[in-house]
RNA sequence: UGGGGUGUGGCCAAGCGGUAAGGCAUCGGUUUUUGGUACCGUGCAUCGGGGGUUCGAAUCCCUCCACCCCAUCCA
């Protein structure tokens, strides 16, 4: 885990801290209507993790309110993936469809309060009172009806005596609400149709943010944590809890960026068309984004979570490089699986002086891998080597088998090509060679110095298998649809050569094939008839990479312009003040500008004003100070008067305190209402402006830190604030800062 | 357009008034019987823009801009 803390864990832990919760209860949520991806894998690293990290725990609850989209097989599908990443929701999966029953006397209930109400109006009216995003909605004329007659209604709903979409029950909120979701929002449908857990027995079925908040309350979950695009539902999920009366402990929902990732898709409306056009083999082909994709097709569960890990929770909308997700889990096959040799496409070589056989005995690790283990390697006159490890006119920088440039067989011995044999097209069909009896393995005598050593095969042992090469699925980075799907994103190798101990000892299900990359047993077709490996993600290539053509990338380098939007005119009588603060009190335009525009600081200032004529520094510190305060308050609930704040000033003015220490006293005076006076008497918070007592404390600084000394006098100017901040803290905030930044740039230099 | 969010190197992401963390990617180098790994190093930051407050601002205030979400009887 890294080190700083990501929001979600913070508010856990304040909300602990404050004793507002004794148990950490979250819940991994999803709808059983697709197959869960890495998005998913995400939402349960953090809700599993967070409850894992507090000692609390999180429930595994399939949201199935949605009878017509929701079916068994993805609840298996989704229990799978939480058990593969290695959670455990304990005793029971949870269904809000359990909950059925409890959310309908919940219903009930806010009928009787008079918050909800049967409407019988159509999908489409529904649609237009709504209103739109700029114009309020209207009310329909069925929130007037009676609560018994709503109460006679909701029944009859329950027990199907109306067909679908005949009448729907509403919670009375506020139809002009800026947030739409709040404009009466549907609490429950009519659906005739067969649940695939509650059976038939209901025909009206709960809405998402009923449905939801209620479940997370019935199972005393404390954070509800979600995606970004709920944000604006927030307000119901309060709305249904506060309104029912619910006793505390009650959950609160809290929201983080969804995760994308580029060369893939991550809607569950995108991978479906994937799965029903055929454009892959299942919601398991390994190229799909889905956990089990990335199960097939080798993925570790822990590369998943550390990937989760890696990237983060915060709440912007973000692409994470897939880099970085290959980045995972090469780092944790790294140290973990054997290295074998494979060859895909085969280029025969005859060692002409070579005679009989032998048996190599050939680590399965390289010397940086704490791991034991190795196997017998057959050497013989007649081997394979991949086609590209030769080149007859190689580029400079080839490392491979050329005809000058002997090359190392892999834990064999050193070769060196004598004559190159082609067919009648011209192309390679054979490498005639010789080997330097004294260059084997471990036990090199020759002197011969190669450039690297490659892998092969005896022709004879090697056995076949089918490799499956497996590339981006998407050729766009962010893509559209399937115009942009990669035509090479699988390509099939029926006869690849592996030496025999990978298919006899079957050493693990997943291999390196040296130099290639990691490649994974496919837990489905392997047979030992037909192997077959599914490559997982290929080896960091820099040899690739530095002859790969660079393709013209140069960036367009657009200077950014910014326009500068239109300020929206000041009234007139924000004007009036606007010109008397600037002409006749001489403020600044900015300040002069925020105080004028909103009323309520206008007003303050004024008021303080009136008690200490000291325009300026009472302005800065009403625009800046108070300001904020009245951003979340309104102005009778602030702790301290206009009084107050010029008595602050006074003692700024005065020099008694400095602007740092008053920002202090602010604070306090915010929090508690205390006489700004009395703080700085009570906390000695005078400033010391006397250079006998803070010289000695620079002085100090500047031995305890020798190292940024000599960083500021190489030129780094910048650490001038280091050392003040230094200082500052060292008299708990009350050196007068202008002092002491003149001592300090002094002693510096 | 009303409301709700978000802007920190190429991609993620810490940071909460006092030296702009870290990871991925990039580019060098060392080690290497994997052109892998590991290690070392490099470069890359107008902290969305502009003002203001402050000795000092990514951080506080004002303002503008850009992007995302909301008008399913989906979740």
């Amino acid at each position: 885990m890294s080190e700083s803390k990501d929001f979600l864990r913070s508010i856990v832990e304040e909300d602990l801290r404050s004793a507002k919760y004794t148990e950490i209860v979250t819940r991994f949520p999803p709808e059983p209507n697709g197959f869960p991806h890495i998005g998913h894998a995400k939402s349960i690293a953090i809700n599993f993790g967070i409850a894992r990290d507090y000692s609390g725990h999180c429930n595994l609850r399939m949201d199935d309110t949605n009878p017509t989209k929701e079916d068994t097989q993805y609840v298996e599908a989704l229990k799978d993936a939480v058990k593969w990443l290695g959670f455990d929701w304990g005793e029971k999966v949870y269904f809000t469809s359990d909950y059925f029953p409890r959310l309908y006397d919940y219903a009930v209930e806010l009928i009787k309060m008079g918050k909800a109400y049967v409407d019988s109006l159509s999908e489409e009216e529904i649609r237009q009172y709504r209103g739109t995003v700029t114009e309020p909605g209207r009310r329909s004329e069925y929130a007037n009806r009676s609560v018994e007659e709503n109460l006679d209604l909701f029944e009859k709903m329950k027990n199907g005596e109306f067909q679908d979409a005949e009448h729907v029950l509403r919670a009375k909120i506020d139809m002009g609400a800026a947030n739409m979701k709040m404009r009466d929002p549907l609490l429950y449908r009519i659906r005739h149709v067969h649940h695939f857990r509650a059976g038939d027995k209901w025909s009206i079925y709960p809405m998402y943010d009923f449905a939801h908040c209620l479940s997370d309350y019935i199972e005393g979950v404390t954070h509800s944590i979600c995606t970004l695009e709920f944000e604006n539902n927030r307000d119901i999920y309060d709305w249904v809890i506060e309104t029912l009366g619910l006793k505390p402990p009650r959950p609160y929902q809290h929201e983080f960026a969804r995760l994308g990732i580029n060369y893939t898709v991550m809607s569950k409306r995108k991978l479906l068309e994937l799965v029903e056009g055929g454009y892959v083999s299942g919601w398991d082909d390994p190229r799909m984004p889905t956990i089990a994709g990335y199960k097939r097709r080798g993925y570790t569960p822990e590369s998943i979570l550390n990937f989760c890990d890696q990237i983060g929770i915060a709440k912007a909308n973000s692409m994470v490089d897939v880099s970085q997700l290959e980045f995972c889990i090469r780092d944790d096959l790294n140290t973990k699986v054997p290295r074998v040799m494979c060859v895909m496409d085969p280029l025969k070589v005859t060692i002409e002086n070579y005679k009989g056989s032998e048996e190599i005995d050939a680590s399965y690790y390289p010397h940086d891998v704490p791991k034991e283990g190795s196997r017998k390697l057959p050497f013989a006159k007649e081997i394979y080597i991949e086609r590209e490890d030769f080149m007859e006119n190689p580029p400079k920088g080839y490392y491979r088998l050329t005809p000058d440039q002997p090359v190392r067989l892999k834990h064999a011995y050193i070769i060196t090509c004598k004559e190159v044999i082609k067919d009648a097209d011209g192309r390679i069909s054979e490498i005639k060679a010789v080997y330097h009896p004294d260059s084997k393995s471990g036990s090199d005598t020759s002197g011969i110095k190669v450039k690297s050593a490659i892998q092969w095969v005896s022709a004879a042992e090697a056995k076949r298998v089918e490799v499956r090469l497996y590339d981006r699925l998407f050729l766009a980075e962010i893509p559209e649809g399937i115009e942009d799907l990669n035509p090479d994103s699988l390509k099939i190798i029926k006869n690849a050569l592996v030496e025999p101990a990978v298919v006899n000892e079957k050493a693990d299900e997943r291999f390196q094939f040296e130099r290639e990359g990691y490649f994974y047993a496919d837990p489905i077709d392997y047979t030992d008839e037909n192997p077959v490996f599914n490559k997982i993600v290929a080896l960091k290539d820099s040899w690739a990479k530095k002859t790969k053509v660079p393709q013209n990338t140069e960036k367009p380098q657009v200077k950014k312009e910014y326009v500068e939007g239109e300020v929206a005119p000041m009234s007139e009588d924000e004007q009036v003040l606007f010109d008397r603060y600037t002409k006749e009190l001489k403020l600044n335009s900015e300040v002069a500008n925020t105080l004028a525009r909103d009323k309520r600081l206008s007003h303050f200032y004024d008021e303080a004003l009136s008690t200490l004529n000291s325009p300026t520094s009472i302005a800065n510190i009403v625009a800046n100070e108070v300001a904020r305060e009245l951003k979340e308050k309104e102005a009778d609930t602030l702790k301290f008067s206009p009084k107050q704040i010029a008595e602050l000033v006074k003692m700024i003015d005065e020099g008694t305190i400095s602007n740092k220490i008053a920002k202090q006293v602010f604070e306090q005076m915010a929090q508690s209402g205390e006489n700004p006076v009395q703080i700085v008497q009570e906390k000695g918070l005078v400033q010391i402006s006397d250079p006998a007592i803070i010289l000695p404390i620079i002085d100090e600084i500047i031995t305890k830190n020798p190292e940024n000394v000599a960083k500021f006098k190489a030129g780094n100017t910048k650490l001038l604030g280091f050392f003040v901040g230094q200082v500052l803290k060292g008299t708990g905030g009350k050196a007068n800062p202008t002092v002491v930044n003149t001592l300090v740039a002094e002693k510096l230099n």
